[in-house]
DNA sequence: CTTGATTTGTGATAAAGTTAACAGAAACAC
DNA sequence: GTGTTTCTGTTAACTTTATCACAAATCAAG
């Protein structure tokens, strides 16, 4: 088990898989088989199966999935066996929005840093934070031990305002700015765009008159 | 040129190119290569230029593409000629921050109706628009035309709520809720989920402490 | 204990996607 | 005009990813 060695887009489908279960062991229930997952998913069964044994042999045979067991291996395998500190940079609509968001807890993620350049905003309180002046950031987040950051600056300072954040020793970058940012080997970058999901989405429904 | 034979992936990418595009004809851009453009992106050359070439010619030997050229048949492909009206629904701290940015008409997309069932929420206003009641999504959908909503509802209705939009009409949804949602054929479906983003750079970012 | 129904993990096979390489068109330099 | 450089579209080779199919393990029922 070579962790670079495992093709990225098997990575890409862990958390899903991860947030299904969790969902399933909330909800009380014990095993689970790479066919009823496949269903719940809108997947094949061969995928899963093939995917999860590239860590080990997780499943039983005649039975499926022990499901905590299974998410706690997921877990263990993501880096999520304790909680990720991360920071908001940005404090805008979507800003604000996220800081206020109590789904990350569970799934291995807690906010503890915001940062803003707007006067105005500097020193508000949101959920119990307060919000920073974005110049601190080459001082606090290393103070913090903060390794992660939510990017949701405009477009025009998202590329700088990266660079700031990987020279601080921010590790992984998820961007909400349409911008495709260029980032040195090493770092991870995630974008989220919904215009993109959208634009995908016309391609296949077709002219919106006809 | 038959438009479901043409690989999901490739489809997938052409809105991150035209992202980028309509940027550089903002800057005034008259021209780029497969090469530059692959450099501004993070990818090759030979991807670029065989994925647009599904659709036909549109670079020529030498000078490399013509950017607001390209812009319109990109538009084209992905049925962007006409700006589509969008609804949001949920609007909760998510929605209220979808509802009020102005990134997507450049895109194609217009938000034109907002539903939530909070009776607080219902009839306020948000960038000149009236929250109106969920209940009356299946008479506002058809009469407005609308074929797209994004989903900004908590994760225990996301799913009842995704089947009426469907029987109102509805050929697309951009899902904000952690959960995967059944729906049937031909209706397309993305999802947007920022801790599945923020995993994924987990696994190669490492263990939190050591 | 045996039989039949499940279900995993995996090697083999098939499908899909990416990269490399190049002919030929266009532009440019002089 | 000629030679050089640039750059596309496309074919073919290669790599990656998905699917299939089955032995072996487990379980439940009688
Ligand atoms: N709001 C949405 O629903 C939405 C949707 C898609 C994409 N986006 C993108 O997300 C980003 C944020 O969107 P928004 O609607 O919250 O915008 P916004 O204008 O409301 O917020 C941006 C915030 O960033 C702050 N800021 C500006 N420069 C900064 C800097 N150098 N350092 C630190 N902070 C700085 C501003 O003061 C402001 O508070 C944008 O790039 C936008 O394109 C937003
Ligand atoms: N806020 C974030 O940054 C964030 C991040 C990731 C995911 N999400 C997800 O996005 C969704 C919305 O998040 P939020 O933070 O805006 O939550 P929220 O609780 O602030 O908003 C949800 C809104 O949906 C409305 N609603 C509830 N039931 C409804 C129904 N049946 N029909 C219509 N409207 C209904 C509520 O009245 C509320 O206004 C949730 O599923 C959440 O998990 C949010």
């Amino acid at each position: 088990m070579n962790r670079k060695d495992i093709p990225r887009i098997i990575i890409s489908r862990l958390p899903v898989y991860l947030r299904t279960l969790q969902r399933l062991q909330q909800e009380g229930r014990q095993t689970i088989s790479s066919q009823t997952l496949g269903e719940i998913l809108g997947t094949t069964a061969a995928q899963i199966r093939k995917d999860i044994s590239q860590f080990g042999e997780f499943g039983k045979q005649g039975t499926g999935y022990n499901i905590p067991y299974l998410v706690e291996q997921l877990q263990h395998i993501l880096h999520l066996d304790d909680i990720w500190d991360v920071a908001v940079v940005g404090i805008g609509d979507l800003g604000h929005a996220l800081a206020r968001y109590q789904g990350f807890v569970d799934r291995g993620f807690r906010i503890t840093a915001l940062f803003d350049n707007d006067p105005e905003k500097i020193g508000r309180q949101i959920q119990g934070l307060t919000i920073e002046d974005a110049s601190l950031i080459p001082s606090r987040i290393p103070e913090l031990g903060i390794k992660i950051a939510m990017l949701t600056v405009p477009v025009s300072v998202a590329q700088q305002t990266a660079d700031v954040l990987v020279r601080a020793g921010v590790r992984g970058i998820l961007n909400y700015a349409p911008i495709h940012l260029n980032l040195p080997e090493g770092v991870c970058i995630e974008h989220i765009d919904p215009a993109i999901g959208l634009q995908r989405m016309t391609y296949y429904i077709g002219q919106r008159k006809g």
